[in-house]
DNA sequence: GAAGATTGAAACGTCAATCTTA
DNA sequence: TAAGATTGACGTTTCAATCTTC
C-alpha cells in the first residue's frame, strides 16, 4: 500500500499542497467546521437561535427601518433564496419578522423585523458578541485580525470574483455595532 | 430606531467588536459559509461525493492500513460519530467502506477502505485539491499561508482547549499527500 | 455502569418546479 | 419573457434514545 500512496504521491505530485499549506489547510478546515458549531451552539441554548436566524434578525436590525427586500437579505446573509424564504416564514410564524410586498414594485417583498423580533435582537447580541470574542479575537492579536481580514477577504474574491465584498448598502457597520 | 441602536451599543459598548474586528469578522463568517459550498460544488459535480464524504475516504487512505475506529475517524473528519455513522453507511452501501469490530476489542468497530474506496479516492482527489489550490492558495502569498495556519489554530484552541490539534496518529501527513 | 457505536424521528438545506409581477 | 420569490420533495444532519460490549 505505500507504495500505491508514493506512485499517487509522484504522478500528482505538482497538483499536491506543500507541507506549510497542508499544515494551513487543515488549520483552516477545522475553523471552518468547528466555528458554526460553537457559535450556534451558544445562541441555540442561551436564545433558542440558530447562527443564521440570527444573522437574519440581525442584518435587518441594523438597517435604518429595520427592511430589507428579500433577494438583498439572502446576499447579506450568505444564503440562498430559497433557504431565506424558508427561515423567514419560521421567523414570521414566531412573530420576529413580517413580510410585505413592496409598494412601489409589487414583484419586491419587504422582510421587516418586528419590535418583537427588535427586543429577540437586543437580548441575544450580547451573548453572541461575547462567543465571537471569546472563540476568535480574545485569541488574536491586531496584527493577525488584520490578517485575517485580507487573507478571508481574498480567498472570498478566488470564490467568488464577481460579488463585492462590502456588505449590503445600508448597513451601519461603521456606527462601532 | 437609530436612537434605540444607540442606547444598545453604549450599554453593550465593551462588548462589541472594533470595526477592524468587524471587518475581519465579515470576512471570516463569508469564508466560512461559502468555501464548503464552493468545494463541495466541485466534489459533486466531478465526482459524486461530498466534502464530508471525500474527507472519511481520503482520512483512511492516508492510514498505513487503510483502517480507522469510528471514533477516530469522527475526530479526523471533524463530526459527530453519529453523523459518521451514517455516513459511512451509505459509503458501505456504495461498496467503498467496509466495516469489521475490531478483533481485540469487540466495542470498536474498523472502518476500512475497499479496493474500489481507494480507487474513488484517487479518482477524485486531483480535482478536489486543484479547487483547494484555485479557492485558497493561489490567493494567498507564502507568509500569508503561515498566518492562516496559526490564526487557524489559535481559534481551534479558544473552541476546544482540551483536544488536540495535531491529526490522528497515523495520518502520514509528512509525506506531502 | 460506562464507553463505543448505531438507530429513528424531527429539523434543516438544497434543488427543481412553480407562481407572480413587471 | 425575465426577475423576484415561494413551495414541496428529497437527502442530510442533529438529537435523544437505544443497543452492545467491556
Amino acid at each position: 500500500v505505500p507504495e500505491e500512496l508514493d506512485e499517487v504521491c509522484a504522478a500528482e505530485a505538482a497538483r499536491w499542497l506543500t507541507p506549510a499549506e497542508q499544515e494551513a489547510w487543515i488549520a483552516l478546515v477545522g475553523v471552518v467546521v468547528k466555528l458554526p458549531t460553537a457559535l450556534d451552539g451558544q445562541l441555540l441554548r442561551d436564545s433558542g437561535l440558530s447562527n443564521f436566524e440570527y444573522f437574519v434578525l440581525s442584518g435587518l436590525s441594523h438597517q435604518p427601518d429595520r427592511t430589507l427586500r428579500m433577494s438583498e437579505l439572502a446576499v447579506f446573509t450568505n444564503g440562498s433564496l430559497s433557504r431565506l424564504s424558508h427561515v423567514v416564514k419560521r421567523l414570521e410564524a414566531r412573530g420576529w419578522v413580517r413580510r410585505e410586498p413592496c409598494p412601489e414594485n409589487g414583484r419586491f417583498i419587504h422582510a421587516i423585523l418586528t419590535d418583537t423580533g427588535w427586543e429577540k435582537v437586543v437580548e441575544a447580541a450580547p451573548g453572541h458578541v461575547a462567543a465571537v470574542r471569546r472563540f476568535v479575537f480574545d485569541a488574536l492579536t491586531p496584527e493577525q485580525v488584520e490578517q485575517l481580514r485580507d487573507i478571508g477577504r481574498s480567498i472570498q474574491l478566488a470564490i467568488e470574483p464577481n460579488r463585492p465584498l462590502a456588505p449590503v448598502p445600508g448597513a451601519r457597520e461603521d456606527r462601532g455595532c
